[in-house]
DNA sequence: AGATGAAACGGAAGGGCTTCCGCCTTGCCC
DNA sequence: GGGCAAGGCGGAAGCCCTTCCGTTTCATCT
């Protein structure tokens, strides 16, 4: 490729940049409660340094999970060629939020990527990723056509605001199994009468996960 | 009642209170991004009467808006009532989105209540609203028992995060439609046969078909 | 009316992210 | 080797949300 436009990177930058990514990974090893202003110090750097080479705090976090994020996609590919497609893809959305659970870093990528604020670098393979496991199933018929991998990964993303806690988990599986269920295709119904058959007699129709009707708040 | 601990309120703090909402009312109508110091200011009060009052941004907007958070409750319930239940749900949704995209402040809201920001006040009667629109459906048979109301909410905070422009209201539409199949009821299948009779063979399982990764919006 | 204490007030301060801009280093060319 | 720009560097400063705490005000009790 022609060396067009771009200056050779001068070494004090190469330097700064490979020791801020050093320190950053250790730091947010630790707890991913690190400011910026925290690993520029530790890095030796004003914090203008480190914003020059990352654009912002995602940014940075990104380029230092890139390699999980690899991890991912390549399974996506790897569980897309290997399994049945809904297997694999409830598979990989299982590994998705656990990778996200303890690695943080891949679900703060997914957050930036759904907030548009990730470049193509990442993003795009992503979405391949998911393109893979989508396209699978198309195939075999078990999903529907035509669903935008972009808007799935969207749907993934509210995996990283179950609060944590209690039944975290449980709930984590309940919203893949509503996400997965949304992407299958319908089977057609022998009977779509909707004439209620099988409830016989509820006395109270109301009677579950408290429908309690507003409390008396005054304006 | 026993008038124990609760002294009258101060008049003070009652004035006060008052004129942060009618400031905050005027701001917010404005424009969404109003920082909490110029609402402070406007009203002539400290910052920290101002927090007094409200504990936090979220809590100011959440008062703000209570009262179209209640037309969506509301609407809700007469859904339910009037329409079959998948109707309802759909209508729902997208009155839903549609707030959140004119009033900003209902998604605000959302936001903050999927955050587990929100007080029961505001967060147990939306939870009731989409337990009724979920129980008409399960009454005749068209969604799945057992969701939790609170997973749908997850659910749908993704609406507000949908970057806003070009294709925004299709995608909107789109996710909508997701949600709405993973709560629907599976009918069974005729053949429930996992031999694929439909397919002859497909030799290349990673064939990217239609699925083909959209054309990246313009960040 | 005067005293008194509980509650409200105000704004400084802390911590975060990001921008801006004057100064300095590096690498190239003469 | 010396000069010169391009680009990197550093950290002050701006804006945000929120917390803390000394001071003030109100309502009540004597």
């Amino acid at each position: 490729m022609p060396p067009s436009s771009a200056r050779a990177p001068r070494s004090d930058a190469v330097n700064n940049r490979a020791r801020i990514l050093a320190v950053a990974a250790d730091a947010f090893a630790a707890s991913s409660g690190v400011s910026m202003t925290a690993v520029a110090k530790q890095a030796g750097v004003g914090v203008g340094t480190l914003y020059r080479h990352f654009a912002t705090r995602e940014e940075l976090i990104v380029e230092l999970y890139h390699h999980e994020i690899q991890k991912v996609i390549d399974l996506a590919h790897s569980l897309a060629a290997d399994l049945p497609p809904l297997d694999a893809l409830r598979r990989w959305f299982e590994e998705v939020a656990r990778y996200g659970k303890l690695k943080h870093g891949v679900s703060e990528v997914i957050h930036a990527a759904t907030n548009g604020g990730l470049d193509d670098k990442n993003y795009q393979p992503f979405l391949g990723a998911i393109a893979a496991l989508l396209d699978a199933g198309v195939a075999t018929g078990e999903l529907k056509p035509g669903t935008d991998p972009e808007d799935v990964l969207l749907q993934l993303s509210v995996l990283w605001r179950i609060p944590p806690g209690e039944g975290a988990e449980a709930r984590a599986d309940r919203i893949l199994e509503l996400i997965l269920d949304g992407l299958r295709t319908r089977p057609q119904a022998p009977a779509p009468d909707p004439a209620p058959d099988l409830q016989d007699d509820l006395p109270t129709p109301s009677g579950r996960s408290g429908t309690a009707t507003r409390t008396p708040s005054p304006a």
